[in-house]
DNA sequence: TTATATAACTAAAGCGTTTTAGTAATATTT
DNA sequence: AAATATTACTAAAACGCTTTAGTTATATAA
């Protein structure tokens, strides 16, 4: 049976209120009883219910993470920044993972809200304001959130790299390298990351005048398999019709096209280069070491917590930063010059 | 400013109580009076504070997921396998991670009490209970919790592969295929998982009436780096000194022996043979194609947390269950026939 | 010494729910 | 129509804390 603060008090001979002083070490108790309390606090191991203090003081000492997908090396680390920063400010962290479903992200955003997190970080399906249902909820009820990402004309807190610049990096790298023909393989639609990618790759390509052709841009799932069908597809096609390079919204559909052209005997980065983003720590164990963006994840999920907590202890004033992490591109063996045909 | 059930009470002209029966779904109210304070909540979007509740109730619908490492593709698996499933029944997780030190796990198994999870998915960093200090706390307090591991002689609910058996077949492996001089990479040494692969090794060792050379026994931390380094230094050594196989307690640690081969040009699997442990989904990606023993880490966090909800809502008779998961050896390419010299 | 300021202590209300036990209203039997 | 069973409803206690406001004891000042 767990002790609750009124058996300590009774045990030490004290009022409830004694006890609890003594727990939150304030000022109002002699050291003398403080000493005694502590002692059979210390007996009996007693460890407040913090559920009862979380409705007692309004604060649950916990935030709430939703990522997109769990088994994503990318989030791991996001996670990890998350989960390193919360605990040394004393937060736990309750997990959701939305799977790239809106409705379950909505679902996850409300559970977490009714069980009153102090605050939300949140890596969203859709920047679209319109779709992004949940938005607005945060916004009206101003409940502390930050998000791993964008939203434009909002004074939202958040934090991301710069996606359309590092994708134009990406993508001119390749131009440089003498691609003409990339294709980009890219994430959900209304993903702002997936969209600020794209947008990097037409600027790119606009700017050196190198014409878009909309048969070279797909739409990929979350998993490798499916980049990977999708590659065989466009690869099996006739060689005028393929690209010389393709650019991918992540690694993991980076892995799945570098699958499937050594799958069709199409030689990387000789016969098509190959550019990811993210940058996950198995890039460069890779049979092809990936040429990619790095994108900071830990440092990611440490911004976004300590920006989180921040917002959390203003009581009053409003934040508003949009904060930007440096990316990196990183060129490994899965680029090469264009063959010129 | 959020609303509470008594607002919900006074807008709708009920008792308190008749919108807990409606918010519950319980009998006690006419259909009449039902559909009004729907509306109610439906109107004003009313989200009941799940803290009170918890604290009325004695119940959170959450529970703790403690890993050792969140950046290692195997416990993303167990997370993912672990959040499905707890969502699938109604209940949050909430993350924590030891990092592989006692006194953290310790400290998260407590804040985790006091959050009052109705309970706890532990990876142990020790299976020896007397190291392993939160199990005497977990057991005296039944809490409902299960272990991902093994506590030999107690009747503790717990879920894993057989470590030893795993171990042994891949060192049969390595043996049929002529190896003697193999090496293990283990982990940490008090941890339950190392413990019984080294006994696996020593099995298939003995039994082939090889003698077991403690220079070839390493503990390796749990990055990819140290194991690295350690490689770096045990293949520099005179070639007879060197082993020419090496059994890896898990695949982070095969890549770092991988890395570290191929920096001092030992051609790997032609001069040594590599095995690791997990079979994380990068494996086949990685430029030697792992061979590994498939630990099937969704299937052990979904078993995991069907075992524990079945703990929770049996108050009352005791359930004692060690679930065992079928693992298999799979070959790839990392290991050949031993160069006879 | 008495008056006053300060320190030590505590009773009770409050946080937002659920649930028990009771009352009032309605329906069913006789 | 009266007696009884059933249904609808609600007041209040309980969950385990914090905090406010008040009381009592002690220390300081006059």
């Amino acid at each position: 049976m767990k002790l609750t603060i009124v058996d300590i008090a009774k045990l030490s001979n004290v009022s409830v209120s004694a006890v609890s002083i003594v727990l939150n070490n304030k000022p109002g108790v002699s050291e003398k009883t403080r000493e005694k309390v502590l002692k059979v606090i210390e007996k009996y191991n007693y460890n407040p219910n913090q559920i009862a203090q979380s409705l007692a003081l309004k604060e649950t000492k916990s935030i709430g993470l939703i990522i997109k997908e769990i088994d994503n090396p990318h989030f791991a680390k996001v996670m990890k920044g998350v989960y390193d920063t919360a605990s040394e400010f004393g937060y736990s962290v309750l997990l959701g993972s939305s799977e790239l479903k809106a409705e379950k992200e909505a679902e996850i955003i409300n559970t977490m809200l009714s069980k009153r997190v102090d605050g939300l970080i949140i890596s969203p399906i859709q920047n679209d304001v319109r779709n992004f249902i949940s938005l607005a909820n945060l916004m009206s009820n101003n409940i502390s959130f930050v998000i791993l990402g964008m939203i434009d004309n909002y004074t939202v807190n958040s934090v991301d790299i710069d996606n359309r610049k590092a994708a134009y990096e990406a993508v001119i790298h390749l131009i440089k390298l003498g691609h003409k023909k990339i294709a980009y393989f890219g994430g959900p639609p209304h993903s702002g990351h997936a969209q600020k990618r794209l947008l990097g790759y037409q600027n790119a390509m606009n700017e050196n005048l190198i014409p878009i052709n909309e048969e070279l841009i797909f739409t990929v799932g979350p998993n490798i398999e499916d980049s990977y069908n999708i590659a065989i597809e466009l690869f099996s096609k006739d060689i005028e019709k393929r690209p010389t390079a393709v650019f991918c919204y992540n690694d993991l559909a980076a892995i799945g096209v570098i699958n499937a052209l050594e799958k069709l005997n199409i030689k990387v980065p000789e016969d098509v280069s190959v550019f990811g983003f993210d940058n996950i720590d198995f890039g460069k164990y890779l049979k092809f070491p990936l040429s990619t963006i790095d994108m900071p994840a830990y440092q990611i999920g440490e911004n976004a917590t300590k920006l989180l907590l921040k917002v959390i202890q203003s009581k009053g004033e409003i934040i508003n930063e949009k904060v930007i992490i440096e990316h990196k591109v990183v060129k490994r063996n899965t680029c090469a010059i264009a063959k010129s045909n």
